[in-house]
DNA sequence: CTTACCGCCTGTCGGC
DNA sequence: TGCCGACAGGCGGTAA
C-alpha cells in the first residue's frame, strides 16, 4: 500500500492527535498472525510508559514510549486509525491500544503483509543497519549513492526500489520518476552517468516531496488517519495508465512485469 | 557476493 | 449473474 510519503503523512496525522506524554493503559489484541506474528509480551512492556515522539524511518513508522520504539510497517494494506468508541471492532483488526476513555488506536490489515516489534531504543540502530539512504534527509550523501548504483548490473527501476541502498521509493514513485527523467526503467544502472543519477535522486526528492504535499497518493485502499484520501494519484504521468496516451508526446504507454512488479513507461519519452 | 523469482494474504476488477 | 484468473502500494527467503 503505502510508499515513502503515505507513510510520512500517517506519521504527521498520528503525532497530531497522539500528544507526547500519551500513555496505553489497555490493549486488546484480536489476531495476532501479520507477517510475523505480534509480539503481545514485548508490547506489553510499553504499558504506562510516555510517549515521547512518532516518527519515520524508511517505510517504517516508529513510536518512542520511554526507552522503547514500537516499529510498525504498514505492507500493502496495513493502517492505523483512531477510534473514539471502546473497541470498536472491523473484520481486519490486529490489535488496540486504549489511550484514554475517548482514544483508541487501532491497527487493521486485510493481506497481513505489514507487521509490528518492539526494541529497545539503543538496539533501533542495529535492526535498521540493512536500510539505505533516506531520500529526503540534508545529510544523505548523493554522490556515494550515485557510485553504488554505477556499480550494479541490475535495472534502475530495480534499483531504485532497493531498500538497501535508497529508501522510501516503491513501485509507483520507482516509475514516476523515470518518466519524469526520461529514463527507461530497464535500462541497467552500469550504463548510467553519474550526471544522470544524480539528476534521477534529484527527481526522487522532487516526487516525493510534491507527494506529500498533496497529502499522499490514494490507488484503492489508502486512507490517510482520518479516513482521508490523498491526492497525488491524480498527477501520475504513467503509473497505472497502460496503453492509454503519454501526457507529454500521446504514444501509448507501455506496461511489463520486472522483477514480478508492473511498471509503466513511455516508449518515446523514455529511451534506453 | 548479486540478482530474480516466489510466497505470503484478502479484496477487487475485468473477461467470458 | 457468477465464476475465475490476474493483479494490487510490501518485504524476506531461497535458488541460481
Amino acid at each position: 500500500m503505502p510508499e515513502l510519503p503515505e507513510v510520512e503523512i500517517v506519521c504527521r496525522n498520528l503525532a497530531k492527535m497522539l500528544q507526547p506524554g500519551a500513555v496505553i493503559r489497555q490493549w486488546k489484541f484480536f489476531r495476532g498472525d501479520l507477517r510475523f506474528k505480534i509480539p503481545k509480551t514485548q508490547l506489553q512492556k510499553l504499558q504506562s510508559l510516555p510517549l515521547v515522539r512518532i516518527s519515520r524511518r524508511a517505510k517504517y513508522i516508529l513510536f518512542y514510549f520511554g526507552d522503547y520504539v514500537m516499529i510498525s510497517h504498514l505492507g500493502m494494506t496495513g493502517s492505523w486509525r483512531l477510534e473514539k468508541a471502546a473497541w470498536d471492532r472491523r473484520k481486519h483488526d490486529h490489535l488496540a491500544f486504549a489511550i484514554d476513555h475517548e482514544t483508541f488506536l487501532v491497527f487493521e490489515d486485510p493481506r497481513r503483509f505489514g507487521f509490528i516489534e518492539v526494541v529497545r531504543e539503543d538496539k533501533l540502530n542495529d535492526r535498521f543497519s540493512q536500510l539505505g539512504a533516506e531520500p529526503l534527509d540534508s545529510t544523505t550523501n548523493f554522490e556515494l549513492l550515485g557510485e553504488k548504483f554505477s556499480r550494479l548490473s541490475s535495472p534502475i527501476k530495480t534499483a531504485l526500489m532497493n531498500q538497501k541502498l535508497l529508501v522510501g521509493v516503491g513501485n509507483i514513485y520507482a516509475s514516476e520518476v523515470l518518466f519524469r527523467t526520461g529514463i527507461h526503467p530497464q535500462i541497467k544502472c552500469s550504463k548510467l552517468s553519474q550526471k544522470t543519477l544524480r539528476m534521477i535522486f534529484r527527481e526522487v526528492e522532487e516526487v516525493l516531496t510534491a507527494a506529500i504535499s498533496a497529502g499522499g497518493s490514494s490507488i484503492s485502499s489508502y486512507r490517510n488517519s482520518y479516513g482521508e484520501k490523498g491526492n497525488f494519484q491524480t498527477s501520475f504521468f504513467v503509473y497505472g495508465r497502460k496503453n492509454e496516451p503519454c501526457l507529454k508526446c500521446s504514444t501509448p504507454i507501455k506496461s511489463s512485469m520486472q522483477a514480478g512488479r508492473s511498471t509503466f513507461w513511455c516508449p518515446r519519452c523514455q529511451k534506453k
